[in-house]
DNA sequence: ATGACTCCCAGTGGGAGA
């Protein structure tokens, strides 16, 4: 079984890309995130008839996230029940017994700002509901854009970024917690090169000089840690023409 | 060098992203 995630900067610019990498790649269950579009302008019929079951919770103009599957999901949730939030950011549903959680996590812009503090509260929230998830539903991945680097691996210039938004002391406790219940970074089970990211800025030539982040993340609870057969980061399509930042990552379950 | 690009909604610019 194959789930994957991936961070397309605007559904309705990548829905092309989105549709040939499927074609290249399928998968199981996918779960996108920034599809930047309301519900009614959703491209499902797109999606459906390339062999997609979809789900969605979108907004205007930012965040939006979205569920492939091949078979339907079930028990669908939008964004974290409990955690009042006008930003569309979660959405979670049961695919082939295994309890898939797709994450637009916030970015949090800097320390010490209004949007960190939201960072902080979200992750909160997220945390307390995962509990619940995982004691209901055992086999379960969380996987998105975590808009966190784990450890200083995950960052092109862990001394320069030292402190910044997204590799600040905070925000990789909040990571290191969420592992704490039980979840595993599956992409780190597996012996990987160094300085490979799933996030590289449009400017600067940042993708061509490789500077990047890891911030793209698949977690996969206890009882499926020992199903997983690989986990990789296809940067293939950000060679692409009109790329999205973020590169697609992908984990195999046996 | 508080930059550089891309997307969005806007409306001949500005916010946000990470």
């Amino acid at each position: 079984m194959k789930l994957a995630t991936w961070n397309v900067n605007s559904l309705a610019v990548r829905l092309p890309q989105l549709l040939d990498w499927l074609a290249a790649n399928p998968v199981d269950a996918m779960v996108l995130q920034e599809t930047k579009l309301v519900d009614g302008k959703f491209p499902a019929a797109e999606i459906e008839a390339a062999g997609y079951r979809v789900v969605f919770h979108g907004q205007k103009t930012y965040n939006g996230v979205a569920l492939l599957s091949r078979e339907p999901a079930d028990a669908v949730v939008r964004n974290i029940p409990g955690f009042a939030d006008d930003q569309a950011r979660v959405i979670a549903g049961t695919v082939a017994g295994i309890r898939v959680v797709g994450g637009y996590f916030p970015n949090g812009q800097a320390p010490g700002t209004d949007k960190f503090a939201y960072k902080m509260q979200w992750l909160d929230a997220l945390r307390a509901w995962l509990r619940e998830e995982l004691a209901a539903h055992p086999k379960l991945v969380l996987m998105g854009d975590f808009n966190i680097t784990p450890d200083d691996r995950d960052v092109y210039d862990p001394i320069g970024l030292a402190g910044q938004i997204h590799c600040t002391v905070e925000e990789r406790n909040q990571f290191r917690a969420l592992v704490g219940l039980g979840l595993h970074d599956a992409y780190r089970m597996f012996e990987q090169p160094l300085k490979c990211w799933s996030w590289w800025d449009y400017r600067n030539l940042a993708f061509r000089k490789n500077q990047g982040l890891r911030i793209d993340i698949i977690l996969v609870s206890d009882a499926l840690k020992a199903s997983v057969q690989a986990c990789a980061i296809d940067k293939l399509p950000r060679k692409n023409e009109r790329p999205s930042d973020h590169a697609p990552v992908v984990v195999e379950l046996g």
